[in-house]
DNA sequence: TTAAGTGCAAAGACTTTGCACCTAC
DNA sequence: GTAGGTGCAAAGTCTTTGCACTTAA
């Protein structure tokens, strides 16, 4: 049992993440929080980031390309990575569709479904721009 | 362009992908068809799923907890990890779930979805007999 | 005062890659 | 013969962790 002491850095950590909508890296993170913080290492945004996701005040995505990403929107939603560019997206699907595909997969599943998490596959829009 | 040659280490590779539903992590695929290959290095598997999976005949999955699954089943289908033990299961959403729900988000994006891959979360059943 | 947090650097886990040798075609 | 594949080991990338120091409560 280990109390949660304030810290200006996690303080930090959170509202960019917040704040943003770029789903950023860990070493993405370290690199805006570094603005603040100059002496701040990716040890603590990492440690940071890890407790936030534990206690549900960040969200971890995990994406078949490179590191996991962070996304401090913490209503469900699902995502959206682009093949192309990597960019990663949210995606709105209302809470209806996202309960009923829920519904859907409990139907004939003898576990407990708690959550669920999307990731859409394609193109995003700039990259259809560009081709 | 670099022609594809047949190896008998990619096949079994492959065969073992589409004859398991263990969702295995590279290095199992490694302890697995070292059994067949003795000396197969790990190198060659991970060349060897990247490969499928980059020709389609493999599925790369990708959790939060540690390093990505493979999945030889090639339709469109979800699945299932267990925060418990950690297990990732299939979990079946008929066809017409899926592109219902590619349907709905697509609706309010201007990019351009090709796939989807649902994870749901929660507790398998083993886990809840335990507990 | 003291449990929790930090910075730093080393260690870990997972994955890729360069190279010399081997094999399908 | 030769482009592609393999085994091996070294290197790379991303993440965690031990430790001495700092700070919130």
């Amino acid at each position: 049992m280990t109390a949660l002491k304030y810290s200006r850095q996690r303080e930090s950590i959170k509202h960019y993440l917040m704040t943003t909508d770029k789903h950023p890296t860990a070493d993405q993170v370290y690199m805006h929080v570094k603005q603040e913080f100059p002496n701040i290492s990716l040890g603590t945004v990492y440690r940071n980031l890890n407790l936030l996701t534990d206690i549900g005040e960040a969200v971890k995505i995990s994406t078949p390309d490179g590191g996991d990403r962070f996304d401090g929107r913490l209503e469900p939603h699902n995502h959206f990575l682009c093949t192309k560019c990597g960019r990663l997206l949210d995606l709105e699907l209302d809470m209806k569709s996202i309960e009923e595909v829920n519904r859907l997969a409990a139907e004939n599943f003898d576990g407990r479904i708690t959550s669920s998490s999307t990731l859409f596959y394609g193109e995003c829009s700039d990259c259809i721009k560009k081709s």
